[in-house]
DNA sequence: GGGGCTCTTTGTTCTTGATCAAACTTGGGA
DNA sequence: TCCCAAGTTTGATCAAGAACAAAGAGCCCC
């Protein structure tokens, strides 16, 4: 418990800027743990007792509505924190974190964000700069989702998630982690149907190439085009 | 200039607990300003140098698309915080803020931020607390607008403005700033026409009532019914 | 190596709400 | 007082995409 290594965090945007001996103080307080694809590490509403720096693997962040449907808020990649409640003053998780895959993740007490705040010089500016981050991207779905069509809609989600998490194959990029069409329309409000003909119909254009949970973009640029096709 | 009262900021959640000295300190900084109807306070991409506090008026914070499509990102009311840029991390405004109203702001440079956040104690809890409630809202639109009907969006829309912004007249709860279907369409995605036609079925069934850019809410309890009808 | 679960595809039909098109109303300003 | 701009209403048509319905395909586990 007690072994990580402290070039886990030296590149880490949150404490890039801690000494080498306030990393040691923060990995000694902080518990890993694994989790295996499709695990949740907490739900919505729940007490937000811990929070998370997610090492390696991928997370979704979801909310159900009371009609049962799914919206897949966000996903999380290395490097990056998540479940920070307590840094907007929130004491419950406003959203459900799932692994999509295998995923290793820190965690620490919530009521040591204060102390990390107010101890580690940079650690509050990178951390609320995150914060920033998912506001804007937030900031931007919604103006999608006001304006824009579902192909276009579709098309933004899938560069979205080869620029967070692509993985250059031969013949293009890859989205590094499975994900299936009901996904992909969670991500946009649409329907698993319309995702499938989308893809299907960009496939027969040499857009992209997909199987079964794995998709990759062949041709970004005319993705891009799509994406933008008057709204 | 230097003259404003204390009492102005007492009430104000980010300053509520500050001492008397120091909100003459805070207020000393401060620079009032008044906007007529209509007036830009800031615009999308500008330099982000000073944020404000809303002393009274209604702000709108607007996006625009490339294609001129607007999109109202939220309504800010007296007492609260706008153009926190600094707060999280940015250094230019990610959305336009228009007065609605006749409008009163305090400003301080952007630069100061971090000394109200490290010398007075709760002004950032209270600060990143606003934040949270945003990131809450916004979270809600977008669930609403990937899974909800139009006619349960613009109720739901109709139903933040009387939470938010609602004074009691005889009859039911008015809208207190002018709004028009338009405003209403951009903030749900839709079109005016819809808007229109909706509000004139809802004034048929007795759920509201409404001139031009007044909206009040005469049955708020069918109104809360029809923004819940099965997803 | 088969069974079953999960994921995907494809066809058809139907509904919502956008788009197109005008006319009407209201209130402020010349 | 009249005019005009801004806001609102209403009708008709149309298209995007949801809903309904099945059938295939890939993969894991036994």
């Amino acid at each position: 418990m007690k072994n990580l290594d402290e070039s886990l965090l030296v590149h880490v945007p949150p404490f890039r800027k801690l000494s080498r001996a306030q990393i040691r103080d923060v990995l000694d307080l902080a518990v890993p743990k694994r989790f295996d694809p499709a695990a949740l590490i907490f739900e919505e509403g729940m007490d937000a007792d811990r929070f998370y720096l997610l090492l390696d693997g991928h997370i979704r962040v979801i909310r159900t509505t009371e009609g049962g449907d799914q919206v897949i808020a966000l996903h999380i990649v290395a490097g990056q924190l998540f479940g920070i409640a307590a840094a907007i003053g929130r004491t419950t998780y406003p959203a459900t974190a799932m692994a999509v895959d295998e995923c290793l993740a820190l965690s620490w007490p919530s009521d040591k964000w204060q102390s990390f705040v107010s101890s580690y010089d940079g650690f509050a500016t990178e951390s609320y700069k995150v914060v920033g981050e998912r506001m804007g991207e937030m900031n931007n779905r919604i103006v999608e989702m006001a304006t824009q069509h579902v192909e276009q809609r579709v098309a933004r989600a899938v560069l979205r998630l080869i620029n967070q998490s692509g993985k250059k194959v031969e013949g293009g990029i890859e989205i590094d982690f499975p994900i299936t069409r009901q996904n992909l329309s969670e991500m946009t409000g649409t329907t698993l149907h319309t995702v499938s003909r989308l893809l299907s119909g960009w496939e027969k254009n040499g857009i992209v190439k997909s199987t079964r949970r794995r998709i990759v973009v062949t041709d970004a640029h005319r993705l891009v085009v799509l994406s933008e096709k008057s709204a």
